[in-house]
DNA sequence: GTTCCTGCAAATAATTTGCATACCT
DNA sequence: AGGTATGCAAATTATTTGCAGGAAC
């Protein structure tokens, strides 16, 4: 596992810290997402200790990197969890439980029918955004922060 | 235009104030999705004065009452803008002008093409998340707070 | 007349940053 | 050795809250 993840690293150019390699296998083990206060709280019980910047440092390097995943959760606090999934998919989450599920179809219109059969659950809400450049933007070429 | 905003709100038995209606008119009138802070910039110039905490409690009746509707950029602020469109859709958000188009399409399989063909833009990214309750806590009837 | 709305100022809360030290490779 | 990573403390920034006075219905 931690030998798996070096090499993940090593590709993204991040040395393999302890620090690094905690957060990553705390994602990897954890069946739900977490805020990174909370991966801050349950790393300073397993080990040392470990600084909340570092913490957010780490998570948006590795989300980044596509090695972990991020949810927009609908109270607007960022999540992260570790999805080994490699292949284009979308998740659901769960509001209560945290947990997360892929939803293997694209499209939107079979999402809540997937929900309902494949996972058993109920869609509350969905967020579907597109982010890009309109056709102006896109032919002047620049992608000018927000 | 204030005719039909008055009676939108006594639907969501909300006070026509003027600061309400002018908040209203203003993302009527804009092409473009506004922060909080930016639409109390703009209001303030307009007329006497208005409070930021005052926009903040506004744009989010409104928004719950699905008079405006939200943008979640990648930037992780949360904007606000005005959408007519009463059917069911999604949007394409230019993350460089701030213009919002409706994307009828639901097959996110064809969002990309649909972009290119009908926006003529580019995307960069999309979110796609469904919110909602797994099997086990459907069954439970609950909606825990995150 | 009541109930809701607004402004102000202050409180929160989540991130981020600077910089000296310590650590991977 | 050399370039990163980390910790701490402090700075930022967005957003929310309490409460008294004012306005809409």
């Amino acid at each position: 596992m931690q030998r798996h993840f070096s090499s993940t690293l090593r590709g993204l150019k991040l040395k393999a810290t302890p620090k690094r390699l905690a957060i990553l296998d705390l994602l990897a083990r954890e069946p739900v997402y977490l805020s990174p206060e909370e991966v801050w709280h349950r790393l300073k019980g397993d080990f040392c200790a470990i600084g909340l910047p570092t913490v957010y440092r780490n998570l948006e390097e590795l989300a980044a990197g596509e090695v972990i995943s991020t949810v927009i959760h609908p109270n607007r606090q960022l999540y992260y969890f570790h999805c080994t999934n490699r292949s284009h998919h979308h998740h659901f989450i769960c509001i209560a439980c945290r947990r997360v599920e892929d939803v293997e179809a694209c499209a939107l219109d079979g999402i809540e029918r997937e929900v309902g059969e494949r996972i058993g659950g109920r869609v509350l809400s969905h967020i579907v955004q597109v982010n890009g450049l309109c056709r102006e933007c896109a032919a002047v070429g620049g992608a000018g922060k927000g």
